[in-house]
DNA sequence: AATGAATGAGGTTTCATTCAT
DNA sequence: TATGAATGAAACCTCATTCAT
C-alpha cells in the first residue's frame, strides 16, 4: 500500500471559504449556460468546480440557494457595465433608453441556459419585489434618474420597473422561442417608451 | 394497521375516455390550487380523481402533458366568460379595457398555486407565441378588435399582446409577493393604456 | 404503527464500494437461493443487505447485471473447490469424471432458487460460449486436460464442453423437477462417458 | 349520434372458441418470432389476432399459458412433419439420426424470437420431463425404435431423451450465440452418436 | 362472447441532501 | 475542511390481469 507523497497531487485544494463559493458559482454558470437547468445537477457542478459533491453543502443550504447566488451574481456583473457605460450626465435619455433596452434583450439571449435557469424557476422568487440588486431594481434605477432628471414622466418606480422587467424578460422570451426578433424589439420599445413617456396616468 | 371502511373503493368507474381525462384534469385544478406545483405529485391527482396512478398514463404522456391540458382548460373557460361580457358592441374601450384588466389581474390571483403551475414552469414553455387558444392571444384578439375599430393605436398586435400578457401576468406576482395592490393595478393600467394609445412606434 | 425499535436502523454503515458490492451479491444469492428469481426484487436484495434501494443502481446498471455478478461469483467459487480436489497429478479419470459429474450435479440441485436464477434468466445469455469463467469454461478446462494426458478421446473442446454443460444441468434441472435421481444421473454418466470414450466422430 | 347500421363493419367477429384460441396462439407465433418474448405483450398479441385484449383471458388463464400452447403447437407441428419423414421402415438408422439432428437444429435457429419464448423462460419448465408431447418426448419415441429394432443401444430412454434434447437445443443455442456452426453441429453428432452406440451405461 | 378502460404492484431510475470518515 | 458513499423519497412508466359495460 504505496503511501501517498506529500507532495503529490496537490488535491484537496484548501482554498478560502469565500473562493470556493466564488469558484462554485463561476461553475454552476458555465454549465447552466451550457446545458439549462435540467441538465444541471449538484454533482455537475461540484465536478466542474473541482471538489467534491458533499462540499457543496458548505456553502448552499440547498440547490436555490445557488441559483439565487448566480442570479445575484449575474444581476451584479450586468449592474456594473451598465454603471461604466451610464458614467457620466445623461443627455439624451430616449436614445440611452432604446440602446439599452437593446442590450438587455441581448444580454438575456446571450445566457442560453442560465436564463431559464435564473429567471423563471425558484430563483425567480426569491426576491422581493424591491430589491435594487435586482434586475428589476436595476431598471427602477435608470428610471429613478430620467423621472429626477425631468426627462420621463413621474411614474410609480417600484411597480412600473418591476412590470418593465417582464416586458424585457419577456421579449428575450418570446425571440429564444422563436418569433421574429425585430419584431418583438420594436413592440418592446414602443411599450417602455410610451410608458415612460406622456401625461399623467 | 387501519381497516379498510367498507364504503372506500366502491367499484370500478368505468367512464367515456373523455370524461375521464376530464375529471383528471379537474381533479389536477383542485389539487395544484390548494398545493401549488410542489406537494403534488401524478399519484396526487389520481387519488383526487378517484382513480389508479397507472391509470394517469393513459390519457397523459408526462406530467407536463397534462399540466398544459389544464392551462388550456383554464384559458378555454376564462376565453367563454370573456366572451359573454363582451359579447355586444363594445362603446368605450378605455373603459372595457380598465376593467378587462382588473379582472384578469383579480383571475390569476384567485388561482392560488394553480398561477404557479401553469404561467410558471414547463407549461409555459408549450405554446407558440401567436397560438390563439393561449392568454396572449386572448389579449390579442381583443387589442385587435379594438384596433379595428379605430379605438387602439395601431400597434404590431402578435408581439404586444405576450408581451402585455407578460405585465398582467408580473402584476399578478407582484401582488401574490406582497406588493401593494393599487399600486401594481395602477402600474399595469398605465403601461397598457399608454401603449394602446399615442402616436406611432 | 409499528414502534421502531430503538437498536433498528443503527447507523449508516460506510463501506468500501467493493465491500459493498460484495455484500450485495452476497444479499441476493441468499434471497434468491430462498425465494427463487421469481419474488425477488431490487428492494429484497437491499433490504437483505441492509442498505437503501437506491443505493443498488450504484453497483449495478440493472437487475441483469446483479445476476451475471451472482452467477460470475458462483461459479468462481466453485471452480476454486474443484482446483483444491484436483490439486495433483489425476490417475483416474474415469472414477474421477465419475465423481465431478455427481458433485456438479448436487452442487446445482443445493442451489436451490439459485438455480433458475443464474442458469436460466437472462444471466445464461451474457457470456461468451468459450468464456474460461463459465461453467463450460470450468468443464473445458478439465476435459481439455484430460485429453492432454490421453485419456480422453480428442474431441472438440469448447463446443463439447458446452454441449455437455448444457446435459449436467438439464439433469440437475430434471431431478428437481422430479424425474428419478438415480436415472437420470446414469444417464448423465453414461452420455458423458461414451462421447469422451471411443474413437473418432 | 349517428347510430351505427347494423351491417357496417362486421367487426365483433365471433368466432367458434376453438377458432379463436387457435387464431391467438398463431398470431403468438407470429409476433413472437419477429420480435422475441420482450417485445411481445398480451395486447401484441390480441392486436395481431384483431380481437380485444381482455378477450385474451377467455382463452388463456395467464400468459404463461399461451406460452405453452405456442410451444406445443410448434412441437406437434414438427412431431407431424417427421412423421411424415419417418413414415415407412427405417433401413439405415444412423444416417436417419443425423439427419434428423441437423433438422432440428435448423428448425430451431428458424423459430427467432420464438426460440427464447419457448425453450428458454417458463414454457420450458411447464412439461413432465416424460410428457410424449414435448420435444424429448419426441426423440424418445425415435430412440425407442431405435432401440427396439436393435440398431441403438439400450439407453434408459426417458432421462436420455431428456439428456439429448438439452445437447440439441444447446447446440442451436451456441450457433445463434455466435458459435461456429459446423463445430457446434459436429460435436452435437459425436455426443449423440457415442450415446446411442456402443455397450452397456 | 366481446370490448377496452381500469387496476395496482413493482421495476427502474434519479438526485438533493446527509453524514461517517 | 474535504470527501464521496449512503440515503430515501419520489418520479416515471409498464403491463399482466380484472371487470363493468
Amino acid at each position: 500500500m504505496a503511501t501517498r507523497s506529500r507532495s503529490e497531487r496537490a488535491t484537496r485544494r484548501r482554498l478560502h471559504p469565500d473562493e470556493r463559493r466564488r469558484e462554485l458559482v463561476a461553475a454552476a454558470e458555465r454549465v447552466l449556460r451550457r446545458h439549462g437547468p435540467d441538465g444541471c445537477r449538484v454533482e455537475d457542478v461540484t465536478a466542474a468546480a473541482a471538489t467534491a459533491k458533499g462540499n457543496f453543502y458548505r456553502y448552499f443550504k440547498t440547490w436555490d440557494d445557488l441559483l439565487v447566488a448566480v442570479r445575484d451574481h449575474l444581476v451584479a456583473r450586468y449592474a456594473e457595465a451598465v454603471r461604466e457605460r451610464l458614467d457620466g450626465p445623461i443627455t439624451d435619455w430616449w436614445a440611452t433608453l432604446d440602446d439599452e433596452i437593446d442590450r438587455f434583450i441581448s444580454y438575456q439571449l446571450d445566457l442560453g441556459g442560465l436564463h431559464d435557469a435564473v429567471f423563471h424557476g425558484p430563483a425567480e422568487r426569491a426576491r422581493a419585489i424591491d430589491d435594487p440588486q435586482s434586475a428589476p431594481g436595476l431598471i427602477g434605477a435608470f428610471v429613478a434618474a430620467g423621472v429626477a432628471d425631468g426627462a420621463f414622466a413621474a411614474v410609480d418606480i417600484v411597480p412600473t420597473s418591476y412590470l418593465l422587467f417582464q416586458v424585457l424578460h419577456g421579449a428575450a422570451d418570446a425571440i429564444a422561442f422563436g418569433a421574429d426578433d425585430a419584431a418583438v424589439r420594436a413592440a418592446t420599445h414602443r411599450i417602455v417608451r410610451h410608458t415612460l413617456e406622456g401625461g399623467p396616468s
